[in-house]
DNA sequence: GCCCAGGGTGTTT
DNA sequence: AAACACCATGGG
């Protein structure tokens, strides 16, 4: 991994708090902790236990990727445009909040979406913010996120704070479940249907059989692969699926 | 001004 | 089960 190759993780649609800066590095942050990614750093940066965590170094990517690459050639090709893509260990609350942000809505305004949520509601850390508890959003009133522009996403959003600062909704008890119990208790939300509870399990609980299913991948997978369901793609069909859907997003041409 | 964006919900065929 | 309208907002 290097400055020129983080986009692969970092800008493939799966966060939405990293940008690069016209120097080629990174700055972004995740949960509460920021970070500024140079080329004299990165070394360094991925050691620290946490953002090792983040970056999910301690898996065997290239092992993976060869394990598909004798599943199916066009997922050796999608796994081969971007050998650097990593699954991100992203904190499960922002994680679902970032998804129920963005349905019917585009990356670019995603971004800008949790960029003020965490400016107006996160705590100040330095010269960053860090993302708001689900207690500091429980309090909020509709029209505040609203004026975010959130627009009708605001009240999903409200109802998951509160459901989760009321403790009805318990990531670390969805951690011990099977997939579709815990897909279930996501679904219970309102606005939460399987394509965001998908995305809650895999960049937010590191479940890398979730397999979030939206436009990109309903058209890569009836063109690319025809007949194939998520659970034809193994134990790591969440890790398949982001090499399809950034392959994907980058050859619109195909469709 | 129009179209679309990492969808979900409720209603109608 | 599949098709549809509706939900707000702003970037391209």
């Amino acid at each position: 991994m290097n400055l020129d190759t983080l986009g692969q993780t970092l800008d493939c649609g799966q966060c939405f708090r990293w940008e690069r800066l016209p120097d080629g590095s990174w700055r972004g942050a995740a949960g509460a902790c920021g970070a500024h990614l140079t080329k004299e750093n990165l070394k360094r940066v991925l050691e620290d236990p946490f953002w090792a965590d983040y970056f999910d170094m301690a898996r065997d990517y290239d092992a993976i990727r060869e394990h598909f690459a004798a599943l199916h050639p066009v997922l050796k090709e999608a796994a081969g445009y971007a050998p650097d893509l990593r699954i991100l260990n992203q904190n499960p609350w922002e994680a679902l909040c970032s998804f129920i942000l963005s349905q019917c809505n585009n990356i670019k305004r995603i971004k800008g979406l949790v960029s003020r949520l965490c400016g107006a509601y996160g705590e100040p850390c330095g010269a960053f913010h860090s993302f708001p508890g689900p207690e500091s959003l429980a309090r909020l009133d509709e029209q505040d996120l609203r004026a975010l522009g959130c627009g009708y996403r605001a009240g999903y959003l409200l109802a998951a704070a509160r459901h989760t600062a009321e403790g009805k909704l318990d990531f670390d008890r969805l951690r011990s479940l099977p997939l579709d119990e815990a897909r279930q208790k996501l679904t219970e939300l309102p606005g939460v249907g399987p394509k965001v509870a998908d995305c809650a399990l895999l960049y937010g609980l590191h479940r890398l059989e979730a397999f979030p299913t939206d436009v990109w991948m309903k058209r890569a997978m009836k063109v690319l692969f025809p007949g194939w369901k998520p659970k034809d793609f193994g134990k790591y069909a969440g890790i398949a699926q982001q090499y399809i859907f950034h392959y994907s997003r980058n050859h619109p041409e195909l469709f």
